[in-house]
DNA sequence: GGAAAACGCGTCCGCAATAC
DNA sequence: GTATTGCGGACGCGTTTTCC
């Protein structure tokens, strides 16, 4: 069994030290001093920061204003929208209605997902990349002229939108467009700033959210259209180049070991993401060689993969891809023992997602050698 | 049991930092 | 200097806790 060492955290002290050995990443750290996890003296941990930007979701100028809610100001009939501008509601044409986006608040973030009902109204979302023009005004003209009805609700609120800009220090004239939350600045590949636009990321890339206000690691996921406000973290990916597992990632961070790490470390997330950025360490996967690692890396994939689809069709229909998983997850049931094997089984019969979760937990203790005996009592110690 | 105080949470304000 | 994003925090409202 592993040696225990314990470490200081908050005046605290707590955890192995070999629990750090799979975010190790060897890399010269110059004069700045030795790794804080182990021994070795060039290499660094892996943390958030290296793989994620985290980044609030759309800030807009007056929530009130841009996010319609049905029955209010919006109605939504058989797939028609109708928008209350002067007291009626005029009907959306085709090109208009991709300007609204569903949006979800906070509290409709699930581990591994979220509550698709739970959608609370549709915000407008104006993208200034769209407009292919250097003057503000006369992008804002073509603006009209392509989506008359959605530009004639916001002109009714324009007083007042202007004043918030003008009062911010911003240009008024943008009052069309969200303040923050539609591009980011990243570094590029030949590390030069470049401008991201988030909207195709929001509609179809995979990706990682959860609360602005939480103190526990719930991460849901989507790779289909997702919008939320700034209640709401967002993981982009600071590198285009870095590719980034997001099935393991999702697994990890909703896994007992980030939820020890959230307690230990005390990564309560309250407006503040450094914290978490610089705290927590990622596992590099190209750490893991032998073959049982890498069976059980697959394994911990699969059955996380079981838990978005669980979450997409509501228990529903298995597919053919998830099939496939679950036939290479019972392929792989040699590295579990029997226990752990019959409550497998009971899980998918059950499409139980708290024992999928469990079984997680087991598979991961299982990688990074963790005795979770010992952390249990860790927990139980100090907490 | 009700009033007052404290707290939690979401919104958005506005200065700081940075690029051009 | 201007334009733009980043980020901390003020503010306000609703909920919970405390106090008598």
């Amino acid at each position: 069994m592993l040696n225990l060492k314990f470490y200081y955290f908050h005046g605290k002290s707590y955890g192995y030290k070999e629990w750090y050995k799979p975010f190790c990443v060897k890399r010269s750290v110059g004069n700045k001093g030795k790794c804080p996890f182990c021994e070795c003296k060039e290499e660094r941990i892996e943390t958030f920061d290296n793989y994620f930007l985290i980044r609030n979701g759309l800030i807009l100028i007056k929530d009130s204003i841009f996010i319609l809610h049905e029955g209010i100001n919006l109605i939504v009939q058989n797939d028609e929208y109708f928008i209350s501008v002067n007291g009626e509601f005029i009907k959306l044409a085709e090109i208009e209605k991709t300007r609204l986006k569903k949006l979800y608040k906070s509290k409709s973030i699930k581990p591994y997902g979220y509550d698709k009902e739970d959608h609370t109204g549709y915000a407008i979302y104006f993208n200034k990349n769209e407009f292919n023009t250097q003057s503000v005004s006369k992008r804002n003209n073509l603006l009209e002229m392509k989506y008359p009805i959605l530009s004639k609700y916001l002109k009714q609120y324009e007083k007042q939108l202007r004043e918030i800009l003008i009062n911010a220090k911003e240009n008024p004239a943008n009052f069309y467009f969200p303040r923050r939350g539609s591009f980011i600045n990243k570094l590029g590949e030949n590390h030069k700033e470049e401008l991201l636009d988030l909207e195709p990321l929001y509609d179809q890339s995979e990706k990682i959210f959860f609360k602005f206000i939480s103190n526990e690691n719930i991460f849901g996921y989507s790779n289909t259209s997702y919008y939320a406000t700034s209640d709401t973290y967002f993981l982009w990916p600071r590198f285009s180049s870095k590719k980034i597992d997001y099935l393991f990632i999702l697994a990890y961070l909703n896994s007992k070991i980030i939820n020890f790490l959230f307690k230990v470390k005390n990564l309560s997330i309250k407006r503040s993401k450094t914290k978490l950025e610089q705290g927590l360490p990622i596992p590099i996967l190209k750490s893991f060689h032998s073959e049982n690692e890498k069976l059980i890396i697959g394994v911990i994939k699969a059955l996380t993969f079981c838990l978005v689809k669980f979450n997409e069709l509501d228990y529903g229909i298995i597919t053919e891809d998830l099939r496939e998983k679950l036939t290479q997850v019972k392929d792989n049931l040699s590295i579990l023992n029997e226990k752990l094997i019959s409550k497998f089984y009971l899980a998918l019969e059950k499409k139980d997602r708290n024992i999928i979760q469990f079984l997680i937990n087991k598979l991961f203790f299982q990688l990074f050698s963790i005795d979770e005996d010992k952390i249990e009592l860790l927990i139980k110690k100090f907490y």
